[in-house]
DNA sequence: TCCACTATTTAGGGTTCCCAAATAAAAATA
DNA sequence: TATTTTTATTTGGGAACCCTAAATAGTGGA
């Protein structure tokens, strides 16, 4: 399953599953604006996602995506949610979390994507999740770690490695 | 501070530099075969790379970075391993991360990579590094964290939040 | 019907990269 | 040094992508 669509082609769609959430159908002038270019251009690219049964596209008519379209708008919208989720967790500001999500959404291979949708939910779903990401803000800061090597660390260590079947942990 | 250089001089620029850390300058030839193109390939960018004062360029003499292309090279090839390390530390397959990290480095604003920067340095000095490892792939493994709600965890966080200052906690 | 709005076609442009073939220069070797 | 081999450069072209202005055509409401 190769990379067959350009980034832009992936926009599009994107642009248009947005707009279908809202509206059944999107319309030239939707799509135009939404991306910020000229109808012709979206009229030129909304005849090659035809072509390729991306999107149902007649003349004067209507826009909206085959099934397989809506998969891909679906996936690249699902890519850029999870991109600035796990982006703004760390701390990058909103704004630009956004406008690199709007990047990569389009690069990254599967399992890249699957691996940070994992850790944005281990974070989330962590039973100490607002502590760590309030370590993680001290860390930046200072770039120490602030509970650093104090006994109940260790005791806290070496309750896990039982747990997960460490045998000896060198402190 | 904008972006300039399309991500294929960047491309160049990187490749410039790793060759350089071994050998005093690049050949057109080491260029080439480093990136997989032809020569005139690299003639044609080393132009304009020259143009842009960001390599020394004489025909059929030397190649090196100026120091603006160096930096930028650096910079680049710095990128380049910072989200390898990240994505291979959620367990991303060694050969997809440096792919991934090859298309990446060339696009996050500096806020996204220093606080991807950050995030590695986090977890790589916590005092529970291996540890939090672990935990994340059984967590990808299953879907589940794997010490919840226990009485010593509860007790560690917060021994936590009493160093950072969090007052009330709602397990 | 006529106007206003929207969509489409046409024709063209720009950027960015790449390559093959011919040529030229440099280096190696006889 | 002369010749061969290797490397570099120039020239000319092309493909992919995306965008636009201007002219034309279609659609729906007043």
């Amino acid at each position: 399953m190769d990379k067959i669509l350009s980034r832009r082609s992936e926009d599009y769609l994107e642009a248009i599953f947005n707009i279908q959430k809202e509206k059944k159908y999107a319309r030239v002038k939707d799509i135009s604006s939404y991306l910020n270019v000229r109808p012709s251009s979206v009229v030129e690219m909304l005849k090659r996602l035809n072509d390729n049964r991306l999107v149902t596209y007649r003349r004067h008519e209507y826009v909206v995506l085959t099934p397989a379209g809506e998969k891909i708008g679906r996936i690249i919208n699902d890519r850029h949610i999870t991109i600035r989720e796990f982006l703004e967790m760390i701390n990058v500001p909103r704004r630009i979390a956004d406008l690199d999500a709007c990047i990569i959404e389009h690069e990254l291979h599967l399992e890249t994507i699957e691996q940070i949708k994992n850790l944005v939910k281990f974070v989330k779903s962590a039973p100490n999740h607002p502590n760590w990401l309030k370590h993680f803000e001290r860390f930046c800061e200072n770039g120490k770690h602030e509970c650093k090597e104090n006994k109940k660390d260790k005791t806290y260590l070496l309750s896990i490695d039982r747990e997960i079947g460490i045998k000896n942990r060198s402190f």
